[in-house]
DNA sequence: GTGGTCTAGACCACC
DNA sequence: GTGGTCTAGACCACA
């Protein structure tokens, strides 16, 4: 897998996760790649990915079994959602609020830029 | 003034000069702080101003007179309209609109947050 | 049953079994369950109930007898008692008086929580 | 520094940022030794004295400034007797109470023990 | 097999 | 100088 230069690799591991757990290609409850799996998978470190995974423990959508494994959380993709949609209105939203009044736009700019991105 | 600790504090401080500009509190092709000046304001070290002032000269957002102080180039304005505006066609409505797609939200949900951080 | 993640889980099951061995809960010189079935009650892998059953067997707590099964020692309990009130005495007081002495704790206060936590 | 070999040695640097913090010796708002100034003091790999004052970063005990260095949180005083003082309360008495049943000693037993501690 | 810890050393951006 | 990230590889306890 190709990782973008500017953004530790770890955080889009994270990304990469919560993307597979929202699109539902792993299953709730039940076991992951190990952390050798994945990082021979991705080419990329074992503690790389450790550290992925460790932060994603400490948001609690994963857990873990001593010489087991991972496994998802039952409610990881909840958890997840919620963490997304909470940071979006916290820090997203206003930051496009302020955006728009800098640039001058009004809100049917927006939705007309939005159309436009979504035909493309 | 805090900084966001995700993002370089020269990138930020960018920023803000751009929303000065765009703003219109700082006036085209007449003096602005110098770099020591604005250092202790937001109680930076100057060199990290410095790295700021400098990527704007090569936008030709600024110019300076040496020893005299930077100024805001005449046109400044519209050149920053211009590369934010392009910059936020570009990236940040493909990006919103494929947010939107994953956390399931329509374009009245958007509209709803939006006016929202407006009022608060 | 849920173990602590922090201490391997072969200990915490020594632990489980001197506990119940202190409630008199099994009886001495008769028969305790094989590790297929403490393994299985445990939700573990009886690898895990072995190295428990062998540490035990090190102590003279139990014993076994070939193609039969496991058995307490006739003096488990005093055996167990002296192992853990020793224990208790030599380390755990002084640490909880160290603990005590660094968190700005009376003797009064230690009574009112120990007693509060019986109640509980 | 020796470092006991049963826990792991972040841990332990954890332990020790508290304890210096609680007698303190570090003072609070200023300046702590950088990650490589540790590791070399305590004849450590850096990656470790990282872990350690990452976990003290998420507690709130510490915040870090880019290029600068770690300093002590205003509150980490009160936020360290806090976390270990719940912690007391939440585990560590709940197993003394059940210890104490279990090996059958009373209240008054356990002050003779601790003022025993307390005079050797 | 698994995860957890640790080392040695590298490169980078930032201040 | 600082912290942050990453690699390569080792050893260990645990299941």
């Amino acid at each position: 897998m190709r990782f973008d230069e500017t953004k530790p690799i770890y955080l889009q591991i994270i990304d990469l996760i919560f993307d597979l757990i929202l699109q539902k290609r792993w299953e709730e409850d039940s076991r992951i790649p190990s952390i050798r799996e994945l990082a021979f998978e991705l080419e990329v470190n074992p503690n790389t990915v450790a550290k992925a995974y460790n932060e994603c423990l400490d948001l609690g959508v994963i857990y873990n079994k001593r010489g087991i494994g991972y496994f998802l959380s039952k409610d990881s993709y909840d958890k997840i959602l919620n963490i997304k949609k909470e940071e979006f209105i916290k820090n997203e939203v206003p930051n496009l609020a302020k955006k728009m009044r800098m640039l001058n736009l009004s809100i049917d700019d927006l939705i007309s830029y939005i159309n436009q991105a979504n035909i493309e």
